[in-house]
DNA sequence: GAGTAGTTGG
DNA sequence: CCAACTACTC
Protein backbone atom coordinates (compact mmCIF):
# COMPACT_ATOMS: atom_id res chain seq x y z
CA UNK A 1 0.00 0.00 0.00
CA UNK A 2 1.28 3.41 -0.87
CA UNK A 3 0.36 6.26 1.07
CA UNK A 4 1.26 9.76 0.32
CA UNK A 5 1.21 13.29 1.68
CA UNK A 6 1.14 16.68 -0.10
CA UNK A 7 0.91 20.21 0.67
CA UNK A 8 -0.81 21.44 -2.62
CA UNK A 9 -1.12 25.30 -1.61
CA UNK A 10 -4.89 25.91 -2.29
CA UNK A 11 -6.52 22.63 -3.87
CA UNK A 12 -8.32 24.78 -5.99
CA UNK A 13 -5.21 26.36 -7.87
CA UNK A 14 -3.42 23.04 -7.81
CA UNK A 15 -6.76 20.76 -9.47
CA UNK A 16 -4.89 20.26 -12.57
CA UNK A 17 -1.57 18.77 -11.19
CA UNK A 18 -3.28 16.95 -8.51
CA UNK A 19 -5.32 15.04 -10.50
CA UNK A 20 -2.38 14.50 -13.09
CA UNK A 21 -0.46 13.27 -10.60
CA UNK A 22 -3.12 10.87 -8.95
CA UNK A 23 -3.22 9.57 -12.52
CA UNK A 24 0.83 9.47 -12.91
CA UNK A 25 0.74 7.59 -9.82
CA UNK A 26 -2.51 4.84 -10.09
CA UNK A 27 -0.66 2.81 -7.19
CA UNK A 28 -0.78 5.52 -4.47
CA UNK A 29 -3.95 4.12 -2.39
CA UNK A 30 -4.63 7.36 -0.08
CA UNK A 31 -3.11 11.41 -1.01
CA UNK A 32 -3.01 13.24 2.18
CA UNK A 33 -2.99 16.86 1.05
CA UNK A 34 -2.75 20.02 3.37
CA UNK A 35 -3.65 23.87 2.70
CA UNK A 36 -6.57 22.91 0.84
CA UNK A 37 -7.82 27.04 1.64
CA UNK A 38 -11.39 26.24 0.76
CA UNK A 39 -14.03 25.46 2.78
CA UNK A 40 -16.15 22.08 2.30
CA UNK A 41 -18.85 23.60 -0.07
CA UNK A 42 -16.99 24.74 -2.56
CA UNK A 43 -14.02 21.78 -2.06
CA UNK A 44 -14.07 21.02 -6.06
CA UNK A 45 -15.10 17.20 -5.54
CA UNK A 46 -16.11 16.52 -9.26
CA UNK A 47 -12.81 16.42 -10.19
CA UNK A 48 -11.49 13.76 -8.27
CA UNK A 49 -14.69 11.59 -8.30
CA UNK A 50 -14.74 11.58 -12.08
CA UNK A 51 -11.59 9.48 -12.12
CA UNK A 52 -13.02 7.14 -9.20
CA UNK A 53 -11.37 8.57 -5.98
CA UNK A 54 -13.48 9.37 -2.77
CA UNK A 55 -12.51 12.56 -0.98
CA UNK A 56 -13.14 13.51 2.80
CA UNK A 57 -12.38 17.09 3.32
CA UNK A 58 -12.34 19.56 6.89
CA UNK A 59 -11.72 22.86 5.23
CA UNK A 60 -12.24 26.83 5.75
CA UNK A 61 -11.82 30.53 3.33
CA UNK A 62 -8.30 31.38 2.88
CA UNK A 63 -6.43 29.41 4.87
CA UNK A 64 -5.54 25.67 6.06
CA UNK A 65 -7.29 22.75 5.32
CA UNK A 66 -6.89 19.01 4.88
CA UNK A 67 -8.58 16.32 2.41
CA UNK A 68 -8.23 12.38 2.40
CA UNK A 69 -8.33 11.36 -1.66
CA UNK A 70 -8.54 7.85 -1.87
CA UNK A 71 -9.04 5.00 -4.11
CA UNK A 72 -11.89 3.70 -1.59
CA UNK A 73 -14.09 4.58 1.10
CA UNK A 74 -12.30 5.15 4.28
CA UNK A 75 -13.25 3.74 7.34
CA UNK A 76 -13.77 6.15 10.75
CA UNK A 77 -13.19 9.69 9.51
CA UNK A 78 -12.74 12.39 12.09
CA UNK A 79 -12.31 16.09 11.32
CA UNK A 80 -10.33 18.52 13.85
CA UNK A 81 -9.26 17.21 17.69
CA UNK A 82 -12.61 17.36 18.73
CA UNK A 83 -14.77 14.23 18.93
CA UNK A 84 -11.78 12.43 19.85
CA UNK A 85 -10.65 14.99 22.92
CA UNK A 86 -13.05 16.49 25.58
CA UNK A 87 -14.19 20.25 24.12
CA UNK A 88 -12.44 21.63 27.46
CA UNK A 89 -8.73 20.29 26.08
CA UNK A 90 -9.67 21.38 22.43
CA UNK A 91 -10.21 24.88 23.15
CA UNK A 92 -9.91 26.55 20.05
CA UNK A 93 -7.32 24.81 18.48
CA UNK A 94 -10.10 23.47 16.33
CA UNK A 95 -11.05 26.94 14.61
CA UNK A 96 -8.37 26.34 12.10
CA UNK A 97 -8.96 23.11 10.55
CA UNK A 98 -5.55 21.35 10.21
CA UNK A 99 -6.32 17.76 11.09
CA UNK A 100 -8.21 14.97 9.29
CA UNK A 101 -8.26 10.97 10.28
CA UNK A 102 -9.46 7.78 9.03
CA UNK A 103 -8.64 3.93 8.69
CA UNK A 104 -7.43 2.47 5.86
CA UNK A 105 -6.89 -1.77 5.74
CA UNK A 106 -6.67 -0.95 9.75
CA UNK A 107 -4.10 1.41 9.97
CA UNK A 108 -4.99 4.49 11.24
CA UNK A 109 -3.94 7.39 9.31
CA UNK A 110 -3.59 11.05 10.64
CA UNK A 111 -2.95 14.17 8.08
CA UNK A 112 -1.68 17.38 9.89
CA UNK A 113 -1.20 20.81 8.54
CA UNK A 114 0.76 21.85 11.90
CA UNK A 115 0.85 25.80 12.34
CA UNK A 116 3.99 27.70 10.57
CA UNK A 117 4.86 29.44 13.59
CA UNK A 118 5.73 32.94 11.72
CA UNK A 119 8.90 33.79 13.93
CA UNK A 120 10.08 32.48 16.90
CA UNK A 121 8.64 33.78 20.37
CA UNK A 122 5.43 35.31 18.54
CA UNK A 123 2.09 34.65 19.33
CA UNK A 124 1.76 31.94 16.45
CA UNK A 125 4.92 30.37 17.90
CA UNK A 126 3.29 30.08 20.99
CA UNK A 127 0.09 28.74 18.95
CA UNK A 128 2.19 26.24 17.41
CA UNK A 129 3.78 24.75 20.11
CA UNK A 130 0.40 24.99 22.16
CA UNK A 131 -1.54 22.87 19.38
CA UNK A 132 1.61 20.30 19.11
CA UNK A 133 0.46 19.75 22.82
CA UNK A 134 -2.82 19.04 21.99
CA UNK A 135 -1.57 16.37 18.82
CA UNK A 136 0.08 14.37 21.28
CA UNK A 137 -3.22 14.28 23.57
CA UNK A 138 -5.15 13.13 20.04
CA UNK A 139 -2.57 10.56 18.95
CA UNK A 140 -2.43 9.13 22.91
CA UNK A 141 -6.02 8.39 22.50
CA UNK A 142 -6.02 7.47 18.95
CA UNK A 143 -3.23 4.82 20.01
CA UNK A 144 -5.51 3.40 22.36
CA UNK A 145 -7.81 2.08 19.96
CA UNK A 146 -5.37 1.14 17.29
CA UNK A 147 -1.29 0.74 17.83
CA UNK A 148 -0.75 0.63 13.89
CA UNK A 149 -0.75 4.42 13.12
CA UNK A 150 0.82 6.39 10.55
CA UNK A 151 0.71 10.42 10.74
CA UNK A 152 1.94 12.38 7.58
CA UNK A 153 1.89 16.36 6.51
CA UNK A 154 3.37 19.36 6.73
CA UNK A 155 4.96 19.52 9.87
CA UNK A 156 6.88 22.56 9.30
CA UNK A 157 9.71 21.54 11.29
CA UNK A 158 12.74 20.22 10.08
CA UNK A 159 13.94 17.90 12.77
CA UNK A 160 16.93 17.33 12.03
CA UNK A 161 20.35 19.46 10.55
CA UNK A 162 20.40 17.49 7.23
CA UNK A 163 16.89 18.31 6.87
CA UNK A 164 17.77 22.03 5.89
CA UNK A 165 19.83 23.43 3.22
CA UNK A 166 21.23 26.06 5.70
CA UNK A 167 21.93 24.40 8.93
CA UNK A 168 24.28 27.33 10.30
CA UNK A 169 21.04 29.72 10.92
CA UNK A 170 19.21 26.99 12.02
CA UNK A 171 18.84 28.05 15.99
CA UNK A 172 17.44 31.25 14.60
CA UNK A 173 14.75 30.34 11.97
CA UNK A 174 11.25 28.75 11.98
CA UNK A 175 10.79 25.38 11.84
CA UNK A 176 14.33 24.42 12.99
CA UNK A 177 14.53 26.04 16.45
CA UNK A 178 15.46 23.74 19.10
CA UNK A 179 11.95 24.46 20.91
CA UNK A 180 9.99 23.31 17.95
CA UNK A 181 12.41 20.22 17.50
CA UNK A 182 11.58 19.28 21.05
CA UNK A 183 7.85 19.44 20.78
CA UNK A 184 7.51 17.72 17.66
CA UNK A 185 9.57 14.86 19.48
CA UNK A 186 7.72 15.11 22.51
CA UNK A 187 4.90 13.65 20.19
CA UNK A 188 7.52 11.55 18.59
CA UNK A 189 8.23 9.95 21.90
CA UNK A 190 4.97 8.09 21.52
CA UNK A 191 6.67 5.32 19.63
CA UNK A 192 6.49 6.88 16.11
CA UNK A 193 9.80 6.65 13.32
CA UNK A 194 10.90 8.83 10.30
CA UNK A 195 9.63 6.34 7.61
CA UNK A 196 11.92 8.44 5.31
CA UNK A 197 15.04 8.15 7.41
CA UNK A 198 14.54 4.59 7.34
CA UNK A 199 15.42 4.55 3.63
CA UNK A 200 17.60 7.92 3.21
CA UNK A 201 20.29 8.91 5.43
CA UNK A 202 21.59 12.01 2.82
CA UNK A 203 21.52 15.35 3.27
CA UNK A 204 20.19 17.59 0.19
CA UNK A 205 16.80 15.42 0.38
CA UNK A 206 13.97 18.05 0.26
CA UNK A 207 10.15 18.39 0.25
CA UNK A 208 9.29 21.95 0.13
CA UNK A 209 11.57 25.46 -1.49
CA UNK A 210 10.30 28.91 -0.89
CA UNK A 211 8.75 30.28 -3.78
CA UNK A 212 10.86 32.92 -3.32
CA UNK A 213 14.53 34.29 -4.40
CA UNK A 214 14.93 30.88 -6.61
CA UNK A 215 14.92 28.63 -3.52
CA UNK A 216 14.02 25.59 -6.10
CA UNK A 217 16.44 25.73 -9.08
CA UNK A 218 19.57 26.59 -6.26
CA UNK A 219 17.69 23.57 -4.67
CA UNK A 220 17.72 25.61 -0.71
CA UNK A 221 15.19 23.35 0.58
CA UNK A 222 13.52 21.88 3.50
CA UNK A 223 12.51 18.38 4.65
CA UNK A 224 9.25 19.43 6.53
CA UNK A 225 7.06 17.11 4.86
CA UNK A 226 6.86 13.67 6.91
CA UNK A 227 5.32 10.37 7.54
CA UNK A 228 6.01 9.12 11.12
CA UNK A 229 5.35 5.40 11.69
CA UNK A 230 4.29 3.38 15.22
CA UNK A 231 6.64 0.00 15.61
CA UNK A 232 4.59 -2.38 13.56
CA UNK A 233 4.38 -0.25 10.22
CA UNK A 234 7.86 1.05 10.75
CA UNK A 235 9.11 -2.19 10.21
CA UNK A 236 6.31 -2.83 7.79
CA UNK A 237 7.66 -0.38 5.28
CA UNK A 238 9.28 -1.12 2.35
CA UNK A 239 9.87 2.56 1.04
CA UNK A 240 9.94 6.14 1.07
CA UNK A 241 10.39 8.72 -1.57
CA UNK A 242 9.95 12.51 -2.33
CA UNK A 243 8.61 12.83 -5.71
CA UNK A 244 10.08 16.12 -7.17
CA UNK A 245 8.43 15.93 -10.61
CA UNK A 246 5.50 18.16 -9.80
CA UNK A 247 7.84 20.74 -8.33
CA UNK A 248 9.36 21.37 -11.68
CA UNK A 249 5.45 22.20 -13.10
CA UNK A 250 4.39 25.59 -14.03
CA UNK A 251 2.48 27.17 -11.38
CA UNK A 252 3.41 24.83 -8.79
CA UNK A 253 3.21 24.22 -4.97
CA UNK A 254 6.10 25.20 -3.04
CA UNK A 255 6.01 21.71 -1.27
CA UNK A 256 6.53 18.36 -3.50
CA UNK A 257 5.22 14.69 -2.60
CA UNK A 258 6.62 12.61 -0.20
CA UNK A 259 4.70 8.84 -0.42
CA UNK A 260 5.86 5.63 1.79
CA UNK A 261 5.18 2.18 0.81
CA UNK A 262 4.11 -0.24 3.76
CA UNK B 1 -0.89 48.94 -45.93
CA UNK B 2 -3.03 47.58 -42.87
CA UNK B 3 -3.55 49.30 -39.66
CA UNK B 4 -5.35 47.49 -36.16
CA UNK B 5 -6.98 48.48 -33.13
CA UNK B 6 -7.03 46.35 -30.11
CA UNK B 7 -8.46 46.94 -26.46
CA UNK B 8 -6.17 43.88 -24.80
CA UNK B 9 -7.65 44.58 -21.34
CA UNK B 10 -4.27 44.72 -19.84
CA UNK B 11 -1.11 43.84 -22.12
CA UNK B 12 0.47 41.94 -19.32
CA UNK B 13 -2.52 39.61 -19.26
CA UNK B 14 -2.77 39.12 -22.89
CA UNK B 15 1.16 39.24 -24.10
CA UNK B 16 1.10 35.66 -25.46
CA UNK B 17 -2.71 36.83 -27.08
CA UNK B 18 -1.05 39.80 -28.73
CA UNK B 19 2.62 38.45 -29.52
CA UNK B 20 0.93 35.26 -30.96
CA UNK B 21 -1.92 37.94 -33.37
CA UNK B 22 0.80 39.52 -34.75
CA UNK B 23 2.86 36.36 -36.01
CA UNK B 24 -0.26 35.20 -37.15
CA UNK B 25 -0.82 38.53 -39.37
CA UNK B 26 2.60 39.68 -40.51
CA UNK B 27 0.97 41.83 -43.03
CA UNK B 28 -0.37 44.25 -40.00
CA UNK B 29 2.24 47.41 -40.06
CA UNK B 30 0.86 48.67 -36.77
CA UNK B 31 -1.24 48.14 -34.40
CA UNK B 32 -2.99 50.36 -31.81
CA UNK B 33 -3.73 49.24 -28.29
CA UNK B 34 -5.89 50.56 -25.41
CA UNK B 35 -5.98 49.38 -21.76
CA UNK B 36 -2.75 48.33 -21.54
CA UNK B 37 -2.65 48.98 -17.61
CA UNK B 38 0.83 49.21 -16.95
CA UNK B 39 3.07 52.03 -16.35
CA UNK B 40 5.59 52.68 -19.27
CA UNK B 41 8.41 51.28 -17.27
CA UNK B 42 6.64 48.17 -17.06
CA UNK B 43 5.65 47.60 -20.31
CA UNK B 44 6.66 44.23 -21.46
CA UNK B 45 8.48 45.79 -24.22
CA UNK B 46 11.03 42.49 -24.89
CA UNK B 47 8.29 40.58 -25.98
CA UNK B 48 7.74 42.54 -29.19
CA UNK B 49 11.44 44.04 -30.00
CA UNK B 50 12.05 39.93 -29.77
CA UNK B 51 9.70 39.55 -33.13
CA UNK B 52 11.03 42.63 -33.90
CA UNK B 53 8.39 45.07 -33.88
CA UNK B 54 8.93 48.32 -31.88
CA UNK B 55 6.55 49.94 -29.11
CA UNK B 56 5.64 53.59 -28.36
CA UNK B 57 3.86 53.65 -24.58
CA UNK B 58 2.03 55.71 -22.79
CA UNK B 59 0.62 54.68 -19.54
CA UNK B 60 -0.47 54.52 -16.16
CA UNK B 61 -0.81 51.99 -13.47
CA UNK B 62 -4.10 50.33 -13.50
CA UNK B 63 -6.32 51.81 -16.04
CA UNK B 64 -5.97 53.08 -19.27
CA UNK B 65 -2.91 53.27 -21.14
CA UNK B 66 -2.45 53.29 -25.29
CA UNK B 67 0.38 51.64 -27.46
CA UNK B 68 1.52 51.87 -30.85
CA UNK B 69 3.09 48.55 -32.12
CA UNK B 70 4.49 48.72 -35.39
CA UNK B 71 7.10 47.07 -38.08
CA UNK B 72 8.98 50.08 -38.45
CA UNK B 73 9.92 53.24 -36.29
CA UNK B 74 7.25 55.67 -36.24
CA UNK B 75 7.90 59.16 -36.64
CA UNK B 76 6.44 62.42 -34.75
CA UNK B 77 5.08 60.37 -31.79
CA UNK B 78 2.70 62.66 -29.44
CA UNK B 79 1.91 61.01 -25.71
CA UNK B 80 -1.15 62.79 -24.47
CA UNK B 81 -3.06 66.18 -25.47
CA UNK B 82 -0.13 68.38 -24.40
CA UNK B 83 2.69 69.49 -26.45
CA UNK B 84 -0.63 69.58 -29.03
CA UNK B 85 -2.54 71.83 -27.25
CA UNK B 86 -2.12 74.57 -24.57
CA UNK B 87 -1.83 73.35 -21.08
CA UNK B 88 -4.64 75.73 -20.70
CA UNK B 89 -7.06 74.25 -22.17
CA UNK B 90 -6.12 70.76 -21.84
CA UNK B 91 -6.15 70.84 -17.83
CA UNK B 92 -6.11 67.48 -16.21
CA UNK B 93 -7.88 65.32 -18.75
CA UNK B 94 -3.93 64.12 -19.44
CA UNK B 95 -3.63 62.67 -16.04
CA UNK B 96 -5.76 59.48 -17.32
CA UNK B 97 -3.60 58.25 -20.39
CA UNK B 98 -5.60 58.10 -23.15
CA UNK B 99 -3.89 59.30 -26.45
CA UNK B 100 -1.43 58.52 -28.48
CA UNK B 101 -0.33 59.34 -32.07
CA UNK B 102 2.45 58.83 -34.43
CA UNK B 103 3.09 59.48 -38.53
CA UNK B 104 3.31 56.18 -40.43
CA UNK B 105 3.60 56.41 -44.41
CA UNK B 106 2.76 60.18 -44.39
CA UNK B 107 -0.43 59.59 -42.06
CA UNK B 108 -1.43 60.98 -38.76
CA UNK B 109 -2.50 58.43 -36.98
CA UNK B 110 -4.52 58.51 -33.76
CA UNK B 111 -4.82 55.58 -31.06
CA UNK B 112 -7.72 56.60 -28.30
CA UNK B 113 -9.49 55.05 -25.26
CA UNK B 114 -12.14 56.93 -25.25
CA UNK B 115 -13.42 56.73 -21.55
CA UNK B 116 -16.08 54.82 -20.46
CA UNK B 117 -18.36 57.06 -18.78
CA UNK B 118 -19.97 54.39 -16.02
CA UNK B 119 -23.91 55.27 -16.36
CA UNK B 120 -25.45 58.33 -18.17
CA UNK B 121 -25.48 61.84 -15.98
CA UNK B 122 -22.54 60.51 -13.39
CA UNK B 123 -19.27 62.68 -13.20
CA UNK B 124 -17.57 60.36 -15.34
CA UNK B 125 -20.36 60.95 -18.24
CA UNK B 126 -19.46 64.37 -17.95
CA UNK B 127 -15.47 63.65 -18.14
CA UNK B 128 -16.35 61.32 -21.13
CA UNK B 129 -18.33 64.24 -23.20
CA UNK B 130 -15.61 66.95 -21.95
CA UNK B 131 -12.88 64.49 -22.79
CA UNK B 132 -14.78 64.36 -26.70
CA UNK B 133 -14.63 68.04 -26.73
CA UNK B 134 -11.04 68.26 -25.91
CA UNK B 135 -10.59 65.52 -28.85
CA UNK B 136 -11.99 67.67 -31.43
CA UNK B 137 -9.70 70.88 -30.66
CA UNK B 138 -6.72 67.87 -30.34
CA UNK B 139 -7.61 66.81 -33.91
CA UNK B 140 -8.75 70.25 -35.32
CA UNK B 141 -4.64 71.12 -34.71
CA UNK B 142 -3.18 67.95 -36.23
CA UNK B 143 -5.77 68.37 -39.34
CA UNK B 144 -3.87 71.42 -40.14
CA UNK B 145 -0.28 69.57 -39.84
CA UNK B 146 -1.19 67.17 -41.75
CA UNK B 147 -4.79 66.64 -43.75
CA UNK B 148 -4.75 62.61 -43.69
CA UNK B 149 -5.59 61.47 -40.53
CA UNK B 150 -6.89 58.10 -39.10
CA UNK B 151 -8.22 57.82 -35.52
CA UNK B 152 -8.77 54.61 -34.03
CA UNK B 153 -9.08 52.76 -30.83
CA UNK B 154 -12.04 51.80 -28.19
CA UNK B 155 -14.40 54.66 -28.58
CA UNK B 156 -16.98 53.42 -26.14
CA UNK B 157 -19.87 54.42 -28.09
CA UNK B 158 -22.12 52.56 -31.03
CA UNK B 159 -23.12 54.97 -33.23
CA UNK B 160 -26.24 53.27 -35.11
CA UNK B 161 -28.80 51.03 -33.78
CA UNK B 162 -27.26 48.43 -35.72
CA UNK B 163 -23.88 48.76 -34.01
CA UNK B 164 -24.96 47.39 -30.75
CA UNK B 165 -27.24 43.83 -29.92
CA UNK B 166 -30.11 45.44 -28.35
CA UNK B 167 -31.13 48.79 -29.66
CA UNK B 168 -34.69 48.85 -27.81
CA UNK B 169 -32.74 49.65 -24.85
CA UNK B 170 -29.99 51.92 -26.36
CA UNK B 171 -31.08 55.20 -24.98
CA UNK B 172 -30.51 54.67 -21.62
CA UNK B 173 -27.46 52.63 -21.44
CA UNK B 174 -23.86 53.93 -21.51
CA UNK B 175 -22.07 54.12 -24.78
CA UNK B 176 -25.66 54.53 -26.97
CA UNK B 177 -27.07 57.70 -25.46
CA UNK B 178 -27.90 60.56 -28.09
CA UNK B 179 -26.01 62.56 -26.14
CA UNK B 180 -22.81 60.81 -26.70
CA UNK B 181 -23.24 59.63 -30.03
CA UNK B 182 -24.28 63.53 -30.84
CA UNK B 183 -20.66 64.25 -28.93
CA UNK B 184 -19.10 62.08 -31.21
CA UNK B 185 -20.42 62.99 -34.23
CA UNK B 186 -19.29 66.09 -33.58
CA UNK B 187 -15.86 64.77 -33.38
CA UNK B 188 -16.06 63.48 -36.76
CA UNK B 189 -18.13 66.50 -38.13
CA UNK B 190 -14.45 67.33 -38.94
CA UNK B 191 -14.66 65.47 -41.53
CA UNK B 192 -14.01 61.66 -40.53
CA UNK B 193 -15.42 58.56 -41.95
CA UNK B 194 -16.31 54.98 -40.44
CA UNK B 195 -13.62 52.76 -42.26
CA UNK B 196 -15.76 49.48 -41.28
CA UNK B 197 -19.16 50.98 -42.48
CA UNK B 198 -17.86 51.44 -46.34
CA UNK B 199 -17.62 47.96 -46.62
CA UNK B 200 -20.36 46.19 -44.61
CA UNK B 201 -24.02 47.49 -43.60
CA UNK B 202 -24.67 44.78 -41.84
CA UNK B 203 -26.32 44.36 -38.51
CA UNK B 204 -24.62 41.91 -35.38
CA UNK B 205 -20.78 43.08 -35.95
CA UNK B 206 -19.49 43.52 -32.78
CA UNK B 207 -16.00 44.70 -31.72
CA UNK B 208 -16.74 44.01 -28.16
CA UNK B 209 -18.66 41.50 -25.57
CA UNK B 210 -19.32 42.00 -22.45
CA UNK B 211 -17.44 38.98 -20.24
CA UNK B 212 -20.60 39.22 -17.63
CA UNK B 213 -23.54 36.92 -18.81
CA UNK B 214 -22.19 35.08 -21.39
CA UNK B 215 -22.67 38.02 -23.84
CA UNK B 216 -20.12 35.95 -26.08
CA UNK B 217 -21.42 32.63 -27.13
CA UNK B 218 -24.53 34.49 -26.95
CA UNK B 219 -23.31 37.11 -29.69
CA UNK B 220 -24.85 40.06 -27.46
CA UNK B 221 -22.00 42.11 -28.73
CA UNK B 222 -21.51 45.89 -29.31
CA UNK B 223 -18.99 47.72 -31.97
CA UNK B 224 -17.61 49.89 -29.90
CA UNK B 225 -13.63 49.46 -31.68
CA UNK B 226 -13.51 52.30 -35.17
CA UNK B 227 -11.55 53.15 -37.14
CA UNK B 228 -12.50 56.89 -38.78
CA UNK B 229 -10.77 58.13 -41.72
CA UNK B 230 -10.10 62.07 -43.60
CA UNK B 231 -11.49 61.83 -46.76
CA UNK B 232 -8.11 60.84 -48.61
CA UNK B 233 -7.93 57.70 -46.75
CA UNK B 234 -11.42 56.78 -46.79
CA UNK B 235 -11.40 56.96 -50.80
CA UNK B 236 -8.34 55.10 -50.63
CA UNK B 237 -9.65 52.43 -47.74
CA UNK B 238 -9.70 48.57 -49.18
CA UNK B 239 -11.48 47.17 -46.76
CA UNK B 240 -11.98 46.35 -42.73
CA UNK B 241 -12.30 43.47 -40.85
CA UNK B 242 -13.42 42.51 -37.30
CA UNK B 243 -11.07 39.26 -36.38
CA UNK B 244 -13.18 37.56 -34.09
CA UNK B 245 -10.53 34.60 -33.60
CA UNK B 246 -8.83 36.05 -30.52
CA UNK B 247 -12.14 36.78 -28.60
CA UNK B 248 -12.44 32.93 -28.95
CA UNK B 249 -9.24 31.75 -27.03
CA UNK B 250 -8.95 30.90 -23.50
CA UNK B 251 -7.91 34.68 -21.39
CA UNK B 252 -9.32 36.90 -23.89
CA UNK B 253 -9.88 40.40 -23.89
CA UNK B 254 -13.28 41.53 -23.92
CA UNK B 255 -12.70 43.24 -27.29
CA UNK B 256 -11.57 41.41 -30.58
CA UNK B 257 -9.28 43.56 -33.04
CA UNK B 258 -10.84 45.54 -36.08
CA UNK B 259 -8.21 46.06 -38.81
CA UNK B 260 -8.11 48.42 -41.77
CA UNK B 261 -5.79 48.21 -45.23
CA UNK B 262 -5.51 51.34 -47.19
C1' DG C 1 6.60 34.59 -4.74
C1' DA C 2 2.20 33.05 -4.63
C1' DG C 3 -2.05 31.92 -2.55
C1' DT C 4 -7.04 34.22 -0.78
C1' DA C 5 -10.22 38.14 0.16
C1' DG C 6 -12.18 42.46 -0.65
C1' DT C 7 -12.54 46.57 -3.44
C1' DT C 8 -12.84 49.35 -7.75
C1' DG C 9 -13.49 49.63 -12.48
C1' DG C 10 -15.17 47.99 -16.99
C1' DC D 1 -16.61 37.85 -15.77
C1' DC D 2 -11.98 39.67 -15.52
C1' DA D 3 -7.98 42.59 -14.09
C1' DA D 4 -5.89 45.70 -11.23
C1' DC D 5 -4.98 47.15 -6.27
C1' DT D 6 -4.35 46.55 -1.02
C1' DA D 7 -3.78 43.71 2.92
C1' DC D 8 -2.71 39.33 4.88
C1' DT D 9 -0.27 34.82 5.37
C1' DC D 10 3.22 31.45 4.61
Amino acid sequence: MKIATWNVNSIRSRLEHATNWLQANPDVDLLCVQETKVVDEQFPLAAFTDIDYVVDFYGQKSYNGVALIAKAPLENVRRGFAGVLPAADVGDLDAQKRVISAEIQGIQVVNVYVPNGSAIGSEKYEYKLAWLKLLKQYLTALLQENPDLLICGDFNIALEDIDLHNPEKRAKHIMSSDVEREALQDVLALGLQDAFRKFNQEPGQYSWWDYRAGSFPRDKGWRIDHHYLTPNLYDRAVGCVIDKAPRELTKPSDHTPVIVEL
